[in-house]
Order: C-alpha cells, then structure tokens, then sequence
DNA sequence: ACTTAGCACTCTCAAAGGCAAAGTGCTAAT
DNA sequence: ATTAGCACTTTGCCTTTGAGAGTGCTAAGT
C-alpha cells in the first residue's frame, strides 16, 4: 500500500474540489486550466489513469471524465483535508439562536437539526438522549380523573417524557404523591436503565408485597422509562437539489429510508462509540440505501457524558470542510447549552 | 347552467374511472371499449367534446386524449360518486390499531397519520386538538432544580403539553403547590383561550399586587398556553409514486411546503367550520403548490365539541371511493376513543 | 335528428442518423 | 520525465422520420 506522492495528492484533491462543484465527471483539461498545478493536461492524464488503477477514481465510459471513488472521498478526508474553526459569523449566529430556543434538549436539538439543514444545504438530523445513558432526574405522578394518571418524568438536560396510563383502582392525590416520593428516592441518581432495573428487582422483592401502591409505583415508573429512542430529521427536501439524486427512484428509496428511520438510528451507536465528530460514507454502511451519501455526525453530552448525536446526511459530494466544522461547532454547541442547564442555579 | 344530462354524466364518469387508474388522457376508444356504453367512439368524441367546452375535460395538445379538470371532479364528487361505509376488514384492523395506542390524542393522531398514509397509499396527516378549542383540565408545576420550573398541562383528551421555564428567584415545592392550586382553580373548566384571557386578566388585576408568588404563576401559565397548533405528516414519500409528479422540481415545491406546514395549517380552519369530511381539490386552495393534488379532510371531536381533523393528501386522481369513506371512518374513530378517554371513570 | 363510418389532419414519442464537444490513450519528440 | 499532437470513443443534442393514438369533420345510414 504505497502512499499517494505529493504530486498525486495534489490531482486528486483537484478533481474532488471540482467534482464537488459540479457533479460531473472531471476531465484532465479543466484541472490544469483552474487548479495552480504546473502540468500539463496530458501529464495530468497520465496521473489520473494510475490513480483510477489504485481505485481512487472510476470513469462512466470510457473517455469521459473521472468521478472520485469512495476511497478518494475517505482518503480525501484523512489525509487531505483540513478543517478550519467555523468562521465567526456562522458561529455567533448559530449560538444566538441555540440561546434563543427553550431551555430543554427536545427543543435544542430540533432546533439545531433545522439550523443545520440550513446551513449545510443538506438534511440534517439530531437525536435525542438515549434513555440509556440519560439520567434520571424526577418522576411525577399527576391525577387526571378517576382511572387516568399522567406519568411525567423528567431525565438529564431536561428531557421531558409524559406518559397517560389507566389504573384499575382510583388514587387519591396523597398517594399519587406517596407514589412519586417513594419513586424519587428509590432511583435518584441513577441512569435510566439503571433505574429500570432497579424498578423491576423491587417489584419482585419482598418489600412491595404488602403496599399495593408502591407495586404500582415501580411497575408504572418502569413501564414509562422503557421507551425507545427519538431521532428528529429536518429539511429533508434538500436533498432533491443534488443533481445525483434526479430520478424519482433514488428519491424514493431515500426517502423511505428518512420517513423508517431505523437506518439512521443505527448509525447512532457507532457515534456514540466514541466522542467528536465522525464521517460514515454511503458505502461503508452496510446498507446501500446510503448510496452515494454521506453522514456527518457529532456527539453531545453534558457533565462528561456522552447523550446523543446530531448531524447532517448529504450527498458524498458534499463540502467536508464546510460541513465537518460545522457539525463540530453545533454539537458543541448543544453540550455547551446543556451544561447550563443543570448549572443554573 | 344546464344540468348535464345522464348520458354525459356516463362518460364524464368513465373518464374520470380511466384518468384515475392511468394517469394518463384519455380517448374515446378507450372509452367505447372498456366502459359498458353502447355508443360508437365517434358519438363519445363529439360527447367529449361538448363536455370540454363546458369546461369539464381540457387536452394536452388536439389530438390527444381529455384529461378531467378540478371543475370535473368536482362535479364528480359532488354528484356522481357514491360512498359506501368502509369494508368490514379494513374497519376491523383500523380499529385494533388504535385501541392498541397509547391513550392520548398525540399518539392517536400521530398513529391514525400513519394509518391512513398507509391505506391510502397517500399522505397522511393530522391536527392536534387546536388550543383554542381545547378544554383545559389540569395544570402543575415540577420543581427541577433551584431556578428551573416544569409547568406540565393537560387539556381535553389528554393533550399534554409541558415546558422548561426558568426562574428568577428559588421557590420551594410548598410554594410550587400553592401556585399549581391557585391556577387549577382559577381556571377550571375553560377553554384555553379563555383560560389564557383570565389569566392575562388576573395579572393586571389589583388582587395580585401583593403576591409575587401568584402573580408569576398566571405569567407562566400565560405563556404556556400561548403554544401554536401542532401538526403531523405521514407517509410523505407516497407522493412519489404518483406519475404525475415526475419531475424532481414538482416534487421539491411540494416537499417544502410539507415541511413549512403553515398551508396544511389553513386549512384547519376551514375543515373545522364544520364537521364531517370534505375534500379540497388543489385549484380550490389559493396556493398553487398544491396544484394537482387534492385533500380530504376529517373532523374528530369529543363531548360534542370539534377538536382537530386528521386527512389524506394526494393527487386530485385520487380514488374518492376508496379515500372518503377511509377518512370518514377514521375520524369517527378518533373521535370514539377520545369519548373513551374522558369517561373512563 | 341522432348516430356512425371513414378519412384527413395533428401531435407525440421513439428510433436513427449526423455532428460538435469533451475527453482519453498512445506515440513520438523534447 | 514531460508534453504536443493526433486518432479514437462516447455523449449530448439536433433533426428527421415513421408509427401510433387521437381528434374533428363530413357524409351516409337509421
């Protein structure tokens, strides 16, 4: 595995540039005319040809120009590219409008996947906090008639999730508060899941047997803390402005994909393997609905632990060195907001 | 404006029957072959004709087929289409599906979207209960930590709707409770409109003056209950199956106005003038995005009183028969478990 | 007085051919 | 090693052509 010489490094950063740009195959005359490297066309063939032989690039037909490989673009982006802070502007205006949001992570990250979207010309997405790692903060027990009671718990970075269940005996309003007390202490501090666990392990211990109440304490608060996971997608209709995406087919594969979601969740765990920003190309995902895409993802959390994620997904076409700043500086962002809200005192 | 006769009103319907099935102009021939009327083509052409002038059909170019215009199926509904109830299978497994849901109207709405995106092979879409009408039932406040307050409330139909607000000054969860009773009283049993009104009232009121804890209560109240409408899109790639939204471009305006939603929102208004369903054929909108579709639109309510609508959006060559009674029966359903929720006692 | 067969006419769509433009690969000269 | 030059390939676009679908009109049939 010979690495790329300086000359080599310097065609295929151009043809990337210029693909970019475009969407179209890249020919040899147009990079020596607009890129400041001293060959010829010719020469810059010859190039060109070795490096469509290592499968940085491919060509339509023959004799057309060449369109970079996901091998360029991955190659590109380790050892070419170099992401410069977001420019000043962009970040004042994204952190005044992050301050601008309401002060809880549903908002935040709703909000940021839609500045995205824009900012990046591409859709973009967020998820929330998986219940997992989140912390469990309070739980409420609020009367709504004779049968109906609102479950409203509330984990780190104020993630609010409310919850109507039917119980089969009515409650007076002192015990529902019996309910959350007892709650709240038994599970104050831990993470969700934690907290789920210990929820169950007390329901079938000795200690509930008696307190029918309490039984239905632990049963109801782990029934609510089992929900899924949320994932926010914003501006889709972005992605009908790539050229590559102009048959209604490909279109609608996508947006499948958008409207099930699941793929995307996947992608989530792997974020969350490690902090900072990452980049999966369509084709190093197992799908291949993601062809020819390409994500951009950046962990958030708060106190020192990682929440969620957010991101944007494009065409593999895209500007890394826009959009990788970009999604660094939002998930900044939010963990910087997130911080506040549980330091304001 | 003669009333067309019952010969016409045959082929407008065969027109109409073979338009919505191809997509496609339709010619007399077609016609004559596949519709049960003994008449030669020549006799439909001058038929189709007439019918055309009167506005009924328009034509691509001379010598193609007719197309039906909005006038066309407008006519069609109103006085040629017949509905029968929903078939007994579909019923059945609408039906199951949402007694399956969790009980409030936000996954029910959201659910039935889903539901009729589905069935309809359309988009599907749903209003929550707009505030205004919404009958307020229950308000609270949770303390989160010493300067954050979550102000949880649940109206008509188990809406809840909860917000993170912050606060300048500590207050324990004594007083937190004093200010959940205050409020609960104050407006018991309004709508929120006018709950909101009694509050901004009391804030102005003398009673207050002196009672600061009182007084940021109604504020808070206030400002929850200010909460814009809420709507939910279903299925939106469904339009991408449809021919005659071919072009990328066509597609794009559409997709945006899914996203801003603030057409959507209009029209809200003008199903919930009265109840039951109506259709909307895409000319009859002032916008013109929607030219080429058609929405038909469903009334929910509870206790008598209209609370949302939920629909179908799809091209104007829908299937009427299919849609409305899937609508229609859909909305009463929503409305049937919503009864549920207020007198499970 | 309708209905219909027949026919000329129109328009679209798909296939085929021609041509310019863009691009390559190779060879030979620097 | 680099490059100028040239033959070759492929696409995209334009035009032409012919088939097919459909209409409108006229004249004949009932």
């Amino acid at each position: 595995m010979e690495p790329l010489n300086e000359r080599r490094k310097r065609i295929l950063q151009a043809v990337i540039s210029e693909y970019v740009m475009t969407a179209e195959p890249v020919g040899s005359r147009t990079i020596s005319k607009r890129y400041e490297i001293d060959l010829s066309p010719a020469t810059i063939r010859n190039i060109m040809s070795d490096l469509e032989e290592l499968g940085y690039f491919m060509q339509p037909h023959t004799s057309s120009g060449r369109v970079p490989t996901d091998k360029a673009f991955r190659f590109y982006i380790e050892e070419i590219a170099h992401f410069n802070p977001l420019d000043a502007d962009t970040q004042q205006s994204l952190q005044s409008r992050a301050e601008h949001t309401e002060r809880d992570v549903r908002s935040l990250v709703s909000e940021t996947s839609k500045a995205l979207s824009e900012y990046s010309q591409s859709v973009g997405f967020g998820f929330l906090p998986t219940l997992a790692a989140a912390r469990f903060r309070h739980i409420q027990f609020i009367s709504l008639n004779r049968r109906q009671v609102l479950v409203v718990f509330v984990s780190d970075a104020n993630l609010v999730q409310n919850r109507v269940v039917n119980i089969d005996r009515e409650v007076r309003q002192a015990d529902l508060e019996r309910m959350s007390n007892y709650l709240n202490a038994l599970v104050a501090g831990l993470t969700l899941k934690e907290a789920r666990a210990r929820m169950v392990e007390e329901l079938t211990s000795e200690r509930l047997q008696y307190d029918a109440l309490l039984q239905k304490a632990a049963e109801l608060g782990a029934a609510v803390m089992g929900e899924g996971e949320d994932v926010i997608i914003r501006g889709e209709s972005n992605m009908l402005l790539a050229p590559e995406f102009g048959e209604v087919d490909r279109i609608r594969t996508l947006f499948r994909a958008f409207e099930e979601k699941n793929l995307i969740v996947q992608l989530l765990d792997r974020a969350l393997a490690s902090p900072g920003v990452h980049i999966y190309l369509g084709n190093e995902v197992e799908e291949q609905t993601l062809e020819n895409c390409a994500l951009v993802t950046g962990t958030y959390g708060s106190g020192g632990k990682l929440l969620g994620a957010i991101g944007v997904i494009g065409p593999m076409r895209m500007d890394y060195t826009r959009v990788v700043p970009l999604v660094e500086y939002t998930s900044r962002l939010i963990s910087q907001q997130l911080e506040t809200f549980s330091t304001d005192e």
